[in-house]
DNA sequence: ACGATACGATACGGTGCGTATCCTATATTA
DNA sequence: TAATATAGGATACGCACCGTATCGTATCGT
């Protein structure tokens, strides 16, 4: 996250060479994998300087993970008006067709590679885990005030039963997160929780 | 898993030259992280030759994965004498004060190094996940039948649903696998398919 | 003894890292 | 307009590690 403060003496930086290394980082790491996407690959491909990249970026994964964020980061998809089961089937199902997707291969080698970078892993859990966490959090409260779910239901443990499950999926058991997995994952989170409406 | 068939020509391998190297690839990654266990090093300091390591292993990962299961893979602690939801407390506590401790941390390192290498992810699933999962489906089954739990559980889900949300933890939302979390998930997991004992 | 294979030692080219240096460009401030 | 501060491009550097190759020596089976 290349930060600059508006008001500061000096030439400004360029807002193209962010965007082109962080273009280039994602297309190379899309390609070969993360380990394909080296800082002297970047500076041979983008033309932006070594110097100029190593003052935005500590490393190459940085890179990567900024503009894998900037790419797919803000689809949360949460719909309040629907039924909270209905909603979190949307939403998950939304991560799913991610995590399917190349970009997921991406967010596989990215949670590979902070498993051993502690800033990259502080990065990742502010970012990609911690608000969709949030954003289910709520909607379960939501449901719960709404008279949808029973109180007894934790939200925090109903956090890591679900997107447990998802992520256990791409990144340990290696196997695919289809339709019929996510909803049943999501039934049997919640499920026994739903209250019986009798108004239909 | 340097293999060595018993019958061949030539001077045989040394079973010492092998452990010393796991040795040390071990005592490495655990002191410095999984990127501190380099070739280089594990022959500097375990006095074994380059071209040895290389004629039994391909890379330093791979040494430290060996090093990893031969050290604490047999463990997997099931016990079918006891009632279903006892038995997988005990074996996913078991799991759970693992990767809690220093061996917790390597195997984050081994998992995320796994995401970016196919032959070392295959040797993870093949003998650290698989026979996990395997004993517990077999637990379930068994329940099953002994009438312990409802038929409509599904098993392959329920392991999902434990094992997913214990990893997710670990290698996702980086918090800590205390054991109110390992009886909570257990509990939501499998308890609304416990069938109640009239005689119990 | 002979052939086959392993071991240790050493050297090599290649890749990538992160830093430093130097010059030029472009902004603010006095 | 001049001074100051920061950015960008280009280049070179030392370092670590990788994986391969080559060599002489050691230790098996036949």
């Amino acid at each position: 996250m290349p930060d600059v403060s508006p008001v500061r003496p000096g030439r400004p930086r360029s807002a193209t060479a962010s965007a082109e290394v962080m273009r280039t980082a994602l297309e190379l790491a899309l390609e070969g994998g993360i380990h394909h996407a080296t800082v002297e690959r970047i500076v041979s491909v983008s033309g932006v300087a070594k110097s100029t990249i190593y003052r935005r970026w500590p490393n190459a994964v940085a890179i990567v993970m900024d503009a894998f964020l900037e790419a797919v980061g803000p689809s949360i998809a949460y719909d309040d008006e629907l039924p909270v089961v209905a909603s979190f089937r949307r939403s998950v199902l939304a991560l799913a067709e991610v995590l399917n997707g190349p970009h997921g291969r991406l967010l596989q080698y990215l949670l590979g590679a902070a498993q051993s970078d502690p800033v990259l892993s502080r990065a990742f859990v502010e970012r990609w885990i911690g608000p969709r966490r949030q954003m289910g959090r709520q909607a379960i409260v939501g449901a719960v005030e709404r008279g949808e779910l029973r109180p007894e239901i934790d939200p925090d443990l109903s956090m890591d039963l679900i997107y447990g499950a998802v992520y256990y999926r791409l990144s340990v058991s290696f196997s695919e997160i289809d339709q019929d997995f996510v909803e049943a994952v999501i039934d049997r989170a919640l499920g026994p929780y739903v209250r019986d409406r009798p108004d239909g």
